[in-house]
DNA sequence: AAGCGGCTCAACCGCTTTAGT
DNA sequence: AACTAAAGCGGTTGAGCCGCT
């Protein structure tokens, strides 16, 4: 990325720094931007999210005078500009999550990020692609050495999976759950907002439906990791 | 000090799914 | 039922960084 456009890294920006001139006339909005975001646009696109909410990406550019498309607003909302994103290394019990939750859920990024408070799927796939993946594999290959690794070859591959991502790590998951997550309603993350508050583990990925018939998990907000682990542990001794 | 190669991560692309009409 | 627009996702790309030689 361009070390001259804004990286963020420092994060901080206030209103006090949006400029006073925005793009507004159709054929200026019609010149869509793209590579690396300024942090100008970062702090305009903060603006109108924080002053109509989540959702209406196809909305956001004219509404935040950018010159980029719905995709890419969202995206750098998501990834970038979120106030609850956080940002650094993995912690211990991040990676053991990520290893465990990517085993049984295959490359649903955005369903293991909604399991992990703050870390966007962007960020756990590039973690995965870079590190983890690549981490986990080495070690299944000393596990087969090892003779550990009795893999059922139906259950081997999902076509989910790609081809080089660590597939059948740690031994292979024996089967990928493949849940619903999409999340097309239009008003909860609005109402969210005026709620005043965001919760960046349920904004975009919704449990499990077709798999998760338990109860919801009011009291211990970790529960759902117990059972999923219980579950897992059902399917190893199969 | 310079060159090189690998790594990181922000961003883009293409596709699928869903809602609305 | 068919079509369209919008939303969301995973895969991929590429610029910049960093460490090694």
């Amino acid at each position: 990325m361009g070390t001259e456009e804004h990286q963020g890294r420092s994060g901080e920006f206030t209103m006090e720094d949006v400029p006073n001139q925005l793009p507004t006339t159709g054929i200026e909005l019609a010149k869509l931007r793209k590579g690396s975001w300024t942090r100008e646009e970062d702090i305009l696109l903060k603006a109108c999210v924080e002053k109509y909410g989540e959702g209406q990406w196809h909305r956001v550019p004219s509404r935040a005078g950018l010159r980029r498309c719905r995709k890419s607003c969202r995206l750098r909302w998501l990834n970038y500009v979120k106030p609850t994103i956080k940002r650094g290394v993995f912690e211990e019990d991040e990676v053991d999550l990520i290893i465990r939750l990517r085993g049984l859920l295959g490359n649903r990024w955005s369903l293991i990020a909604g399991r992990i408070p703050g870390r966007t799927a962007n960020d756990i796939k590039n973690y995965w692609n870079s590190y983890l993946g690549k981490k986990v594999v080495s070690s299944d290959v000393i596990k087969v050495k090892l003779g550990a690794s009795s893999q059922k070859p139906h259950l081997q591959r999902s076509r989910h999976l790609s081809a080089d991502a660590g597939e059948g790590l740690s031994g292979g998951p024996p089967s990928v759950i493949k849940p619903r997550p999409r999340n097309m309603c239009k008003r909860p993350l609005l109402s969210q907002e005026i709620n005043g508050r965001r919760d960046v583990s349920c904004c975009h990925v919704q449990m499990p439906s077709a798999t998760d018939q338990r109860p919801a998990d009011e009291g211990d907000p970790w529960l759902w990791l117990r059972h999923l682990l219980e579950e897992e542990g059902e399917y190893d001794q199969h």
